[in-house]
DNA sequence: AACAAATGTGGCAACAATGTGGCAATTACA
DNA sequence: TGTAATTGCCACATTGTTGCCACATTTGTT
């Protein structure tokens, strides 16, 4: 899938420099001089990535002010700051609004690119549901699918593997409620609703062994269990 | 929930000035300073991100190889390198092997922490839209199906399946007037008419603990109830 | 205003779902 | 082959939920 990349940038010859620059790389490029025609592209569409200069034409923010608006519409956006002000003020305030890179225009192109490269890789290893990666980590908890290892709060929890099935159940979808068909689906297991009882009951004790204040799989009456984030 | 960050570094200076900077801005902090001692850590439990020098004692590229073991691990763990090593070279073969930033140790510690945080809430930006799913938002009243969780103006009224069910089935065509007949059928239930009273009666009680204003289950004489969604 | 019908209220007993301890059958493993 | 671990299930205890009733109050109608 073509990624696209948004420039906004007010120096005609720095925005051209880039965009040819990422264009080879295999992007789709899309540049703007100021803020306003930049807003009206984002507002029917937006790219995969945005650059943005601090400075636009007359506005001395306007980079900034575009940031907060994009971080508005989309929490996950990628944005990076360009900007030939190297000063930890900007960059830190820069962050602070939501940026996710801060890079002077000294860097050299194989560093820019590298860097959005890495937003990218970050972005899709995200994307993929938790089933996927190997690694869960969720506040105390942390799953290792590969190991089949269940970890709290820095101490192993030793569970069978059915338990540890359907702990990852009730973890890969934090605060919703799994029914007991459910969970024996997920932990490949066919068997009389008691018996999900009977391994939730297990699956307490042993976390209890280890921190006599877990709370997490919370019982909800007449549905089913939760693991619930929020309490410890 | 406090965050967990190791940072492997074999300068004892360099990494307790880090260490107790962050310890500071509320993260719980784990050092190493070589790579066996994080390795044996690490395997046993992630940390939630991972600040790396390159050179690590005798082995000078001992950053970069565990970088590469923490990538095969975890795909979306976020790890900085910080180093003083300042070439593109460097960099960029550090961002290509999943690293997900490269600072120089000249930064000043504002500067990293404004980096972290940024890291964190990219971070927490993208576990949300999984989240986000089976919503029905009405004013102030929010329902979610996967959690079975309602929530009036922030906070979660504790209701049972009938009354999560039912409350469903009136705010699922608000303004529309359901008989008693419909609503035990919605709620799955069959009843005698007089128990429909009773558990309107009980969920409105339970509104009511959270927001004694609360009257958007209107009662119309003769016909049944229905979801006011304009009353307060 | 008087009346009947419909709805609201408090409470309680029946019931259903869950927790607990334990045991037998099965499986894994040395 | 013997032993330990795992698993499914049962009987019983405990808890939360539900349906309904008697009675109070409201509503609409005559």
């Amino acid at each position: 899938m073509l990624k696209r990349i948004a420039i906004v940038e007010d120096e005609a010859a720095i925005r051209e420099n880039y965009a040819d620059v990422l264009r080879v790389q295999g992007y789709q490029v899309q540049t703007f001089a100021n803020r306003e025609s930049a807003c009206k592209a984002f507002a029917i569409s937006l790219p995969h990535l945005v650059i943005l200069d601090i400075g636009l034409e007359q506005e001395y923010d306007g980079g900034f002010t575009l940031c907060q608006w994009l971080r508005n519409i989309s929490t996950t956006l990628p944005i990076i700051f360009l900007t030939a002000r190297d000063n930890d003020v900007d960059t830190v305030s820069g962050l602070r609004i939501g940026a996710d890179d801060y890079l002077t225009k000294d860097i050299s192109l194989p560093h820019l690119s590298a860097r959005i490269a890495a937003l990218f890789r970050r972005q899709e290893a995200l994307k993929q549901p938790t089933a996927e990666s190997s690694l869960l980590t969720l506040g105390p908890l942390t799953i290792d699918n590969q190991r089949m290892s269940i970890v709290w709060q820095q101490q192993s929890v030793d569970l069978t593997i059915t338990e540890f099935w359907m702990v990852f159940a009730l973890a890969k979808n934090p605060g919703h409620v799994k029914n007991r068909q459910q969970l024996m689906k997920d932990s490949n297991i066919y068997v009389d609703d008691s018996t999900i009882t009977s391994h939730v009951k297990r699956i307490r004790k042993k976390f209890n062994q280890i921190d006599k204040d877990f709370n997490c799989i919370e019982t909800v009456y007449g549905m089913g269990y939760r693991w619930n984030k929020d309490e410890k």
